[in-house]
DNA sequence: ACAAAAGTGTTAAGAATACACCCATGT
DNA sequence: ACATGGGTGTATTCTTAACACTTTTGT
């Protein structure tokens, strides 16, 4: 099976799926129904063998714990390669992570999804393994790359008002942003457009609907914040 | 070994080993003395055993097969886990790849280094694997690194010239700057202080030399360039 | 009429860019 | 004296940051 005396560790990817509820970022996360940390909360991970890249493990395991569908995700990311041999007590696994955003998520219940629930980022129970750090590393990734990409358009609909698109990055960045100037300097990158439609949906001024020009990942010419 | 019916692929590790030769960035390449690809250059890379840290079996496969100490290098950073399925003929392996950053580095020579070598990444020779587009990957990342934070102290002497600063961003970059802006600007992010020393290297005035004020990564208040 | 979010401009400070000459040394 | 790389300043343009009121709708 493998060349002389090697034998590899055990190999296993995680995903950090985002997404936004209201004003806030949640991560989904699962509750693990096995020891070790059974009835901990987790990222949801697994094993990937031999045959499987790990963007494929990372796909079939979220849909089978986590209930999500890759294809709902509007950008996937490698995140980094977790290694510590003491990470997972029952012995040396390597963990590759994911992150993925998406909009609108709703867990699909079934036989093996272990109980998905998505938590506000500032909001995270207790995690098993080293979970928290995975989380902090990818939510670091997350505010820098919207500061020098368009990566934002992976947590809106397709069509959005101005103050939706600020409030994501307020969401992402954990900080507010002036409206005037949030404006100016979005406008000024020319990502996105006017659709001439109007979003009329509460007891106030309706607002303008914009779209992203180009539908995948691009890179500012000025970066943002 | 593993839990049932699991087989994790095989794991191996590679490394990108940037310094400057005179006013180029060059890489660490080795001579394949095995098939697959016997007699093509390739990144030191070799299996990654259970019970081994990724960057334990950088550390060591770089020493074996590159000649070079891992303790020698200004700066480590892991890079990405490159897992196409077929990237390896001879069957499914997962790559963790490092970047690492010296100066001055001479491969030692022993029973288990492969003709290891430096090439400037401008003149590269046909690569084995996909090692082409991991020294692609690990440049685009070392360019950005630069501007955002001061890694380029890893591949400087502790004390230099503002003209070694500007020669090394540019090697790295691939375009020239402007010396008075960059002096303006580099001396402003405070990074630096002057010794009082000169460096008296040639038939033209000496040159101050300068030092990094803290030892470690650090970010940059304004990114550059 | 009021509540609620949408939309809009100006000014001042700071940063980036473009650009050319004198200085100190060795030979 | 000349060749070589070291060292320096200013003017212009662009970018950022601070800041408050009017508009449009539903109730």
């Amino acid at each position: 099976m493998y060349p002389d005396g090697y034998t590899p560790p055990i190999l296993t990817v995680d995903s950090v799926i985002f997404q936004l509820d209201g004003t806030v970022l949640s991560v989904l996360l699962i509750q693990r129904s096995k020891e070790p940390f059974k009835g901990a909360w987790a990222l949801p991970g697994g094993y990937n063998a031999i045959g499987e890249t790990t963007k494929e493990a990372m796909t079939r395991v979220l849909k089978a714990k986590g209930g999500i569908a890759t294809k709902d995700l509007g950008l996937i990311e490698q995140l980094y390669t977790f290694d510590t041999v003491a990470r997972d007590p029952r012995g040396h696994a390597v963990s590759v992570t994911y992150m993925g955003l998406g909009k609108n998520l709703e867990p699909k219940l079934n036989s093996t999804t272990q109980n998905p629930r998505f938590f506000p980022v500032t909001e995270l129970p207790d995690l098993a393994y080293d979970h928290g750090e995975i989380i902090k590393y990818a939510h670091e990734r997350l505010q820098a790359k919207i500061t020098y990409t368009n990566a934002i358009f992976a947590l809106l609909p397709k069509k959005f008002t101005l103050s939706q698109l600020q409030t994501a990055y307020e969401a992402v960045l954990c900080h507010e942003l002036d409206k005037r100037n949030f404006r100016k300097k979005f406008l000024s990158l020319e990502l996105i457009e006017t659709t001439n439609e109007l979003n009329k949906d509460g007891a106030h001024r309706p607002a303008r609907l914009y779209c992203f020009r180009n539908p995948g990942l691009e890179t500012l010419v000025r970066s943002f914040d």
